[in-house]
DNA sequence: CCCACTGCTTTTTTT
DNA sequence: AAGCAGTGGG
């Protein structure tokens, strides 16, 4: 009897989610109800009795994490008999978007592997040697204080480029490796000078009560592999584990699943060896490919039905991924209909891939796809027609296609600029994902304040601001008011720097006794910042209307207790990727209801009607970092990642390369990426005029 | 301490 | 092409 919650599962995914005790292994391919199934497994467990705070879902981004929430929420809101959970009080909740740990709901605990390992930290904080009001160092904070490292050792940054050193040092704790060790058995120059910058490194953060990603994930598992009390205390909370995007697993997450897991083994790793695309963060496929080797008696179910793509797109991608050796056999198929064939754009250069791109997203609102060929591009001066908003909604209603089913999608972030100006030129709704709402400096500035007030210890936050207004305490001053010279400065001098720790003084007197919105605002207005900003340029004004954002998204935290509302805040912003750009700072601009652009990887778990892969071109895509020969498993990663562009689309794929591309001011020469030629001929449609014409014509 | 100028690097992907 | 860090003059 399959109850009714279970239903629209084919028998694959029922099997996965009504399979309760013991370890489980669902690999799943592009599109094949990954999620679906995890939730319906979350869900199941539920309706078996288990209580829903019993239940952990670790994920690597917000948004997935956010999205999984959701679903469960609306999974178990069908079936509402879940009497300790009052139905109004969930509502309220999903609305303003909380996790439900804190406000004492049952809910399964969902979340991204960093924001776990901060739970965990946060409450055992003593022991891993910070206090609660700890900093998390986003990637350039924690650059930075490389680079200090460096300075500090007497090296030149120039030579042991600071972002490359914390990319060793990042890559060995995710493999968990203990400093000492790597110490004693690096032999190589460099290898010696990082682990003397990596010991620093540590060091200054200690002091600063500050700790990195990598720490988020290394402290939590130290904490529980080294102390069994603490161990059992989690594995007694969460008794069954979801790991989702297992084959995107390091060492360290690897760790943690396993230590959560304990005896009773109760976990389930869902994942796609194919869609590994993260290795150069330390992923390590090992982790899926050995699953049943690390857990005996592992049920195995394989999700190959494919409910996304036509079955063009699908052909052309199983074609794609196989040529890959490293990988585990399988074959995706579709009952889908075969639908249009994948078309394939030459373009001049990089703004004539952008008008053909905007063209023919025009042609898809108007709902005028299917017409075969667009003529010639190159009358382009008088395009189609400007569209004003309505324009989308008038004439096709039948084929009406919102424009939020429409992707973009590069291999690099700098491809997103033309992109964009030909998106402006066309007047088609677009938002660029990619721009780190928390990452502005204005943003983390203001942010920086609070970090500060909290922390005072923070000398990164300290450093970023103290002279942000303009207060007149320039480089020396700061270093000798960390070198605890203060007393020795002019009396002059001694008063501003007083001025500036009354006023940390006073925000964190604010914090304590106000809202957190409150707190934004005045922050702005006490410290000058507004003043600042609003006498200033057009950018300047920008800024300001940043900053305006960051108290109305403020308002969510305003109905958690004075001090803790700041301190969710600051973890969420520190932890905020571009994905949740959308969810943090959607701006009223409906902007919700826009093309989208991304990058490739952050494509990864979406899905489109309509994509466009822009940039096919031999070291672009796949990429070829300044000429370095790659190594087989490089390019594989690479054919995975056009493999993840493909499958986002549902309906229609546009491929496009372009002869010309301009990068670092200079024009280059490129010739269309092997990937294309990869494609079966008779799944492919060329766009626009003739190419031999152009070519020559160049 | 601040500002302006210069010249040099940047663009792979991210929690 | 542009943005940034580092330098030097005020």
């Amino acid at each position: 009897m399959v109850e009714d919650h279970l239903k629209g599962l084919n028998s694959a995914q029922l099997e996965a989610a009504t399979h309760t005790e013991g370890p489980l292994l669902i690999v799943a391919g592009a599109g094949a109800g990954k999620t679906k199934t995890i939730t319906h497994r979350i869900v199941n467990l539920i309706k078996q009795g288990i209580a829903p705070d019993k239940i952990l879902a670790a994920t690597f981004t917000n948004k997935a994490a956010k999205e999984m929430r959701e679903k469960i929420r609306f999974a178990i809101a069908q079936f509402k008999s879940l009497g300790s959970c009052d139905g109004d009080g969930q509502r309220k909740f999903l609305a303003e978007n909380f996790r439900a740990f804190e406000m004492g709901y049952c809910e399964p605990f969902v979340s991204t592997f960093h924001s776990l390992g901060v739970y965990i930290i946060k409450e055992n904080s003593r022991l891993v040697g910070v206090t609660k009001h700890f900093t998390i160092l986003d990637e350039n904070d924690s650059i930075s204080l490389v680079k200090e490292s460096i300075k500090e050792l007497n090296l030149d940054p120039k030579q042991y480029e600071p972002k490359k050193i914390k990319g060793i040092i990042s890559r060995e704790k995710g493999k968990f490796t203990h400093l000492s060790d790597y110490a004693e058995n690096e032999v190589s120059y460099l290898g010696k000078i990082v682990a003397q910058v990596w010991d620093i490194y540590e060091k200054k953060k200690s002091k600063e009560n500050s700790l990195d990603f990598d720490d988020l994930l290394l402290k939590a598992v130290k904490l529980l592999k080294e102390n069994e009390n603490i161990r059992k205390i989690y594995q007694e909370r969460w008794q069954y584990i979801h790991i989702d995007e297992y084959q995107d697993t390091n060492e360290v997450q690897y760790l943690m699943s396993k230590l959560l897991a304990g005896d009773k083994k109760n976990i389930c790793v869902v994942g796609d060896a194919d869609q590994n695309i993260y290795s150069w963060r330390g992923a390590n496929l090992k982790n899926i490919l050995n699953f049943e080797k690390d857990y005996p008696n592992t049920k195995i179910i394989i999700l190959e039905e494919n409910y996304r793509s036509t079955k063009n797109i699908l052909e052309a991608a199983n074609e794609i991924i196989k040529k890959n050796v490293y990988r585990p056999d399988k074959n995706l198929f579709t009952k889908n209909k075969t639908g249009e064939k994948i078309s394939l754009y030459e373009a001049l250069d990089e703004n004539d891939e952008a008008d053909f791109v905007a063209v023919k997203i025009l042609e898809i609102l108007d709902g005028e796809t299917n017409v075969a060929s667009v003529g010639s591009l190159s009358g382009l001066a008088s395009p189609a027609l400007p569209l004003d908003s309505s324009a989308c909604e008038t004439p096709h209603q039948s084929k009406f296609i919102p424009p939020s089913e429409i992707a973009i999608l590069y291999r690099a972030n700098f491809q997103s600029r033309v992109l964009e100006e030909a998106m402006l030129r066309y007047n088609i709704p677009y938002q660029v994902l990619g721009t780190k709402f928390f990452e502005r400096k204005e943003i983390k500035d203001t942010l920086a304040y609070l970090r500060a007030a909290l922390n005072p210890e923070s000398l990164s936050d300290i450093k970023r601001i103290i002279n942000f207004p303009g207060r007149g305490i320039g480089k020396t001053t700061i270093a000798k008011i960390f070198a605890g010279e203060r007393n020795t400065l002019p009396i002059k001098m001694q008063i501003k720097i007083n001025n500036f720790y009354e006023l940390l003084e006073e925000l964190k007197e604010k914090i304590n006794t106000s809202k957190v919105s409150e707190v934004i605002k005045f922050t702005v207005k006490k410290t000058g910042i507004e003043t600042e900003l609003s006498s200033g340029t057009e950018e300047d004004l920008e800024k300001l209307e940043n900053i305006k954002e960051l108290a109305t998204l403020a308002l969510k935290y305003d109905n958690l207790e004075n001090g803790a509302g700041i301190e969710k805040l600051l973890e969420d912003a520190s932890l905020a990727s571009d994905q949740d750009g959308i969810m943090l700072a959607e701006n009223k601009k409906q902007t919700t209801n826009a093309v989208r652009l991304m990058t490739v990887h952050a494509s990864k778990g979406l899905e489109f009607k309509y994509v466009f892969i822009t940039g096919l071109e031999d070291g672009l895509f796949p990429n070829n970092h300044n000429g370095e020969t790659k190594s087989g498993e490089d390019r594989e990663e690479e054919r995975r990642l056009f493999y993840v562009a493909l499958t986002r689309a549902k309906e229609k794929l546009f491929l496009s390369f372009a002869n010309f591309r301009t990068i670092f001011g200079s024009r280059q020469i490129n010739t269309p990426s092997e990937f294309i030629s990869d494609i079966p001929r008779d799944l492919l449609e060329k766009e626009g005029e003739d190419p031999g014409i152009k070519t020559i014509y160049i």
